[in-house]
RNA sequence: GGCUUGAUAGCUCAGUUGGUAGAGCAGGGGACUGAAAAUCCCCGUGUCAGUGGUUCGAUUCCACUUCAAGCCA
């Protein structure tokens, strides 16, 4: 039996994916699966370029805007929202299209990647950063090295959130992270994920980008950021956003507006450079030059899906 | 017009007691499985302003030229 095609479409911050994946939505009678780790929340809106209802011109969008930003969120949660959302587009006899920037959490969809049902250990995480404290990083990552010599390999003595995770996931299923890994691809996936990315001229790039930044302050982002603070008291992720943490430190009075505005622009930048390794990454990535017309793009797609 | 100081990487600047040079920032490349807009790793050849001179050898010393900043007229 064929595979149920599933579009995605996925590009650097900026590289015009709403706008594409709006207009090819329409032509092709899809709704749009959106893969953004700041687009799922809700009352943040400026800063994460969500599109308005305006913009969405009907098409409806699963896995936008429907997480508290005081929950905790994770590429886990994504991978069980996006692919019952994807189940429903289907069943509704329509075409699901992947849209977003987050490659970690396009990969979880695009190689089928299965969470075992854990819940996050804040206690146990709380333990290791007291331990780190106390005893430096060099002690987990050694303690990481005798559960899972091989994960620890590839992970640097500095990267204290890879060293964690490995003993997190070692108290938590009693595996090794090599382990839990190999069991999380063993299944098939299940559609025909067909992967576009948009890229341009990186100059070009960082002029929009930069250019996104300004109109985001003039559209007030600085107010949006205030209301967050208001309305809720916590952010165990949400406030990690780009553009979101800059604000606070200048609310804090330890940026100038003028330094807080250059920090997210540069911030960004370097944010879309680390978005184009990992989609570069992919072999079976259609590239869309994202200055040509939505009309040719959409072309191309037409062609790949086929 | 005269004097002084400067001109070295995209930017800010070190440095070479004469053997063709290196930091920070910017930028580039990469990694990535439950925080991912996060986290981490790697990457510095450039007419040393130009033209002559001294020298085995000049980016370094000398002269002149150009440009910039400052001071004196």
């Amino acid at each position: 039996m064929q595979k149920p095609k599933v579009i995605v479409i996925c590009g650097p911050t900026a590289s015009g994916k709403t706008a594409l994946s709006i207009e090819l939505a329409k032509k092709i009678d899809g709704q749009i699966v959106s893969c953004d780790s700041m687009q799922i929340y809700k009352d943040m809106t400026i800063g994460t370029a969500k599109p308005d209802e305006e913009e969405k011109q009907g098409i409806k969008h699963y896995v936008m805007d429907f997480i508290s930003p005081d929950q905790r969120y994770s590429v886990a949660d994504f991978k069980k929202d996006a692919t019952e959302a994807i189940e429903e587009i289907l069943s509704n006899g329509k075409t699901p299209i992947v849209v977003g920037g987050t490659g970690l959490y396009i990969d979880s969809l695009i190689y089928g990647i299965e969470y075992e049902d854990i819940n996050l250990d804040e206690e146990y995480r709380k333990q290791l950063e007291e331990k780190i404290k106390i005893e430096g990083l060099q002690s987990l990552y050694n303690q990481a090295k005798k559960i899972d010599p091989k994960a620890i390999e590839k992970i640097s003595p500095n990267d204290k959130k890879r060293i964690m995770r490995i003993l997190e996931i070692y108290k938590a299923t009693g595996k090794t992270k090599t382990e839990q890994e190999i069991e999380s691809r063993k299944n098939e996936v299940k559609y025909d994920y067909r992967v576009f990315a948009i890229n341009m001229e990186r100059e070009i790039l960082y002029e929009r980008i930069n250019k996104r930044v300004d109109i985001m302050i003039e559209k007030g982002l600085i107010q949006e950021v205030e209301q967050l603070r208001k309305k809720y008291n916590k952010f165990p992720t949400a406030m990690q956003g780009l553009g979101y943490k800059e604000v606070v430190k200048y609310l804090n009075n330890e940026y100038s507006k003028e330094e807080m505005i250059d920090t997210i622009k540069q911030e960004t930048r370097r944010y879309a450079k680390r978005q184009l390794t990992w989609f570069r990454k992919n072999k079976n990535t259609i590239w869309l030059n994202g200055l040509d017309s939505i009309q040719n793009n959409i072309n191309i797609i037409l062609e790949g899906i086929n």
